[in-house]
Formats: structure tokens, C-alpha cells, sequence
DNA sequence: CGAATGTTGTTGCAACTGCAACTTTTAAGC
DNA sequence: GCTTAAAAGTTGCAGTTGCAACAACATTCG
């Protein structure tokens, strides 16, 4: 028996907040979703002949993440409890790279066709609209940290791109630190860069002041 | 008289699709939301101590423009008729840098009270729901756009870039070439690098036979 | 425990890219 | 139609980055 099926229901996901569990049941019915279970590096989806289905995961962690033509692996997203994914929300997977969502432990996903999500409900669920209202906050808060992603990016140089993760985080944390979700490497991918160039700037930074790195808690100078 | 305000009235916008006329009316008030106009060039939306609106570019075009403390400019996002733009939905503003959305030509846009999106409608408008389901519409779709741009942006090089933009631009044309929405300037801050670095690369790419460029219509070699 | 796997940390080098400083073309405004 | 501003196109150069190839830890797991 693993953590997350334990733990976890779905009545716990942001997707059926302030929905009672018999709704959810027949919501759940209604709509023809279906709940799966993952083991850690098992693909849960990938973005093919796919069905217009939009995922959920319901508790565990994952990854979006893109293999190109030389093999080159970027995580093009972190996925944690709560956030939504699938073809028509993401990639249209147009430039013919493989695809797909990884699961980086144990994972529970609730697979919705995507018509329930945006047609009325033809059953005339009682909870349709919350659930509709729930989907538009998960999807706003993905697209945030879209957004706060391709604002780092959009710095030119690895320093820049650093100094805008770090001071995002940092303000979030409403604090001169704070620590990473992920390790170096996957920081790498996320800013879309060598790791190796990535490190080699983080010494340098480090020399000069600018921040303090212990394991994975970043300080910034005043 | 500007073209945009005679075309354009608020039933044609995504948000309001479904929506009868006289409903539409009746919500406006409902929400509190406003109608304003702009000249291109003109300031709509700063990241201020601005009050939380979720802002919908009813007709017109508008970026969403960075200016970092050395003056750099960056086109964060490319904003079309139906695009949703606003502090909730958007960047925190967590680096303290400039951001504001900046009229490209004339405009009309609709700033709805964040609340009346997220929360139930007090007043229980009939067609608050269907409002609701819109909303989401639109956001997915900014999501996927998002998404795409990190997909180009996650390449290293610029001329991985330039062709990732290419190859999406010509599977959404179904075709072998397509025509650029702006020009090469606003491409190089669409794929965040220098313009001169990215002429010379595209020169190049030219020269090799990968491309061929006619004014805005980029022609891929099969 | 020891093997296997993954992460961190370094370095040399060639290639790429940002920057600055121009000229030439287009497009826009009066 | 003329003036002005914006976009396109070039180039040299210095600094940055990607790549390849390691070594040193750290973690996980049978």
C-alpha cells in the first residue's frame, strides 16, 4: 500500500472543494471520469492519439516533460496536487517532440472528458457550476505560474535568469530566502539551460556575495 | 469616430458568447464592471496598487510590456481580441519591475471585479454561470498560449527557437509557411534575444536554404 | 554493506550571443 | 510629397554559454 492512496480522497482536491462526497459520486458518474493510480516513473499520459480528456492530479507529484529529436529531456512543467493537465489545456504537441507526464512518486489522477468541463451538463448536475468555478480557479492559477515561468525566462543571461527565480521565490516566501522544491538539476531544465553553465555562475555568484546556497535553501544578500 | 468602437460591442467578445443582450446589460451593473477606451500607445492596465480586476480586451491589440531596471524592454505577452489580462491572473509583480499593458492601437476593454468571476453572484443572475463557463474558455486558451511560448522559449538556441516558432506557427496553418502576426523586432522580444543576434541568425538560416522570408510570410523548407 | 543511480561541482574549448554602432528600407504622420 | 519615426539588415568584438568529460558525494535498495 502506498502513501497517496491512503492519504488522499478526492473530496481533498481543489477541483471538488465545497462539493459534498454524494455529489461528487454522482458528478463523478455523470461526467464518465474515471480515477487512476501511478507508480513513480510510470508515463500517466501521453500526448498522441489522446482523447480530449483533461487530467487531474489528485495527490503526488509530476512532470511535463518534452523529449526532442536529439534527445534532449526539458521539464516544460512541474505538476503538483491540484493541477490540471491535457491536450487541450496544454500542447497541442505541434512540432512532433514526444510528450508526456511523468509521475515522480505515487500518483492518483482523475481523467475528465473534456465536454463535461465546458458544455452544460446534460444530466443538469446540482454542482455543475462549482465544479466549473473550481476548474476556472485550478487553470487561473496554472496559468500564473505560466506566466511567473515565462517571466524568468525571458531573462538573456543565467545570472538574470537566477537572480528573477530567486527573487520570485523570495517574495513569495516574504523572506531574504528560501528553499527549492527541486534539486539543482531540475532547476537546470526549468530555466531551460546548461546545468553545468547553470553551476558554473551559481559559484560565481557565490563568490561575490550575491547569494548563499546550503543544500537547498537559497539566501540573498540585502 | 475610431474604427474599434463602432465594430465592436460587448456580445461580440468570447465572454459575453451565449449571452443575450439585455442579460449582458443586466450583469454589467450587477458586477460593477467598466468599459474604457484607449488610443494606441495609451497605458490601459499598471501593476500598481491596482485594485483586483480581471481586465478582458474587448476589441483592439495590446502587449503586456516588462521594462526591468536597465531600461530593457520585453514583450511578456501578445494580447488579442477576447485575450484576459489582470493581477490575479497574471504576474504578481514579485521582481518589483515595471509591467503594465500598453494599447497597440485603438481599444475597448472590461475591467470586471475580480470577485464576481470566482465567488457566487449575490445577486444570483441567471446567466452568471454560463458568464462563469466563458471565463474558463478563455483562460484555457491563454493557458495554452502561455504554454507554447515556454515551448518555444525552452529551446537554447536561437535558432532552435526560431524554428520551434516556425514549426508551431506552420502545424497551426496546416501548411508549410504562414505569416507572422508582428514584426521581426517584436519576434526577438517574443523569443527573448538580442534582434541583431537573432537577423544574423536568420541570415544564416537563409542562406543554408531552411527558410525563406518574403516581408512577414516565412516559408519552411519541407 | 556494497552496488547502482542520481546529484553536485569543475574545467577547457569552441561556438553562440549580447551589445554597440551603423546604413538602408518601410511605414506613418502632417 | 516631405519629414520623421520605426523596422530591417549588417558587422566586430568581448563576454557568455553549451558541450563533453570528468571527480566527488549522496541516496536508495536489495
Amino acid at each position: 500500500m502506498d502513501k497517496c492512496a491512503a492519504a488522499c480522497a478526492l473530496e481533498n482536491s481543489k477541483l471538488f472543494e465545497g462539493i459534498g462526497e454524494e455529489d461528487i459520486k454522482h458528478m463523478m458518474e455523470c461526467s464518465g471520469a474515471k480515477v487512476k493510480k501511478f507508480r513513480s516513473g510510470d508515463v500517466i499520459c501521453t500526448f498522441e492519439g489522446s482523447a480530449d480528456k483533461v487530467g487531474v492530479l489528485i495527490c503526488g507529484e509530476a512532470e511535463l516533460e518534452r523529449v526532442d529529436y536529439s534527445g534532449n529531456r526539458t521539464v516544460l512543467e512541474i505538476l503538483a496536487e491540484g493541477d490540471v493537465f491535457g491536450q487541450t489545456l496544454a500542447f497541442g504537441n505541434l512540432t512532433g517532440d514526444m510528450l508526456d507526464v511523468v509521475a515522480k512518486s505515487s500518483c492518483q489522477v482523475v481523467f475528465i472528458p473534456a465536454d463535461f468541463v465546458s458544455s452544460r451538463c446534460s444530466n443538469a448536475c446540482f454542482r455543475h457550476s462549482m465544479f466549473v468555478r473550481n476548474m476556472l480557479g485550478i487553470i487561473a492559477s496554472k496559468a500564473r505560474s505560466l506566466s511567473e515561468r515565462i517571466e524568468v525566462l525571458s531573462n538573456r543571461t543565467i545570472r538574470d535568469k537566477l537572480l528573477c527565480y530567486f527573487a520570485i521565490n523570495c517574495a513569495k516566501a516574504r523572506s531574504d530566502k528560501f528553499t527549492m522544491p527541486f534539486s539543482f538539476t531540475t532547476l537546470a531544465d526549468y530555466i531551460c539551460c546548461d546545468r553545468s553553465a547553470m553551476m558554473r555562475e551559481l559559484s560565481q555568484m557565490k563568490e561575490e556575495g550575491i547569494v548563499q546556497i546550503d543544500k537547498r535553501e537559497v539566501k540573498m544578500a540585502s
